[in-house]
DNA sequence: GAAGAATGCAAGTACCTGCTTACTACTCAA
DNA sequence: TTGAGTAGTAAGCAGGTACTTGCATTCTTC
């Protein structure tokens, strides 16, 4: 079996299921697109379910941003940190959209993709506890500092799914800093820094 | 045409799409759950298209909850409406996935669907500029009281959908109630009235 | 140049899909 | 009693689905 074949074949197939879904997805269709027989497909991966995991599951782990806790410029660092979140929603929005639609009848689709959120949840969430640590931030309810940083999280996500389809919204870069701005505000943070500019987000 | 039977094939064509999506609600299936003849389903909507598109936005027209803006106790009435439209999107969670897969490639299935959380967004924000009119709340940037407003509509919407998925989440009426005060704290609210519980929202 | 792996091609299987046709049976008002 | 309105039944159509089989072809590598 070649390596060719195989990546190609990952590849049209995370592509085409962005698009059309699982059952949109129709192996004539992956084999055509990548310009190769459909019985290559079944060869190589043996069965539909089998690749559309494997591609899903490689689409799905693209690179993600480290927040770095100890950041010399804590403010830049989460600015810096939410607009590449954002950025990494809206560059997998489809394929986002259709896993989050076909796990109510396969959630074994895409296994990784909850924990993608929890993720970014849990990266904020300690970021937030070392800047307390480091006094840069007051002390804040363990509650709290969850809900804010569950806001971020969410907010850069729906952000990003429905952008497209709603008017009037501000830049992604604008809306990632207002973001990262009303969870320091509500954790107390002694100067606001940056100045807000656009309208809905 | 009877209304009865009408009223049975969107009824259950809304419950087997919020299941199955658009492709796996087959008019066999529909007419086989609704305990009607295939052929019926025809003679009344005349095509699948037809029939989803009506059940779904009829299913999609639930109870809005109104967020009264010169309300008594403006906190009350925010928990009151952050908790019920926390409430109506869990109820419609899997209608509303199954809906932002298929709106990737049939935008027209849910032309509602996007007013939805734009309508929320919308309540929330006058409902702060009110407040702040009435002297409740300091005088806030538009932009960053947008963006406040975005990230508990969002976080409200990412809670529904995500919550059964992840692990250890408080229950609906905490983050509900954590949502707005998280919004308040950073609008400049003078004293949060809530005590926070639980943990990761 | 021969062996073996990888691929293409043509055809077929068994099933599902939306939708149609032709015919029958029941109900209820005129 | 008639006739319109509503429903059911059986069958079928044309196309699509995942997946398989058998065989011919190309490419690589020793």
């Amino acid at each position: 079996m070649s390596i060719d074949a195989r990546e190609k074949l990952l590849e049209v197939a995370a592509r085409v299921y962005a698009e059309a879904g699982y059952r949109g997805t129709t192996t004539r269709r992956i084999a055509q697109e990548a310009g190769l027989n459909e019985v290559t497909l079944f060869r190589h991966f043996g069965s539909k379910d089998a690749l559309l995991r494997e591609a899903i599951e490689r689409a799905d782990q693209q690179a993600r941003q480290r927040l770095d806790p100890d950041a010399a410029d804590p403010i830049a660092e989460m600015h810096r940190w939410s607009l590449a979140t954002f950025e990494r929603f809206y560059a997998q929005k489809n394929l986002i959209r259709q896993v989050m639609g076909d796990m109510v009848q396969r959630p074994a689709i895409a296994p990784r993709i909850c924990d993608d959120t929890t993720h970014e949840f849990d990266q904020l969430v300690n970021f937030v506890v070392r800047q307390e640590e480091r006094g840069l931030l007051p002390a804040s309810d363990p509650a709290m500092r969850e809900a804010a940083a569950a806001m971020v999280v969410h907010a850069l996500l729906g952000n990003a799914l429905w952008r497209d389809l709603v008017p009037d919204m501000p830049p992604p870069d604008a809306c990632a800093r207002l973001f990262v701005e009303v969870m320091l505000r509500a954790l107390g943070a002694p100067t606001p820094a940056a100045i807000p500019e656009g309208a809905r987000p």
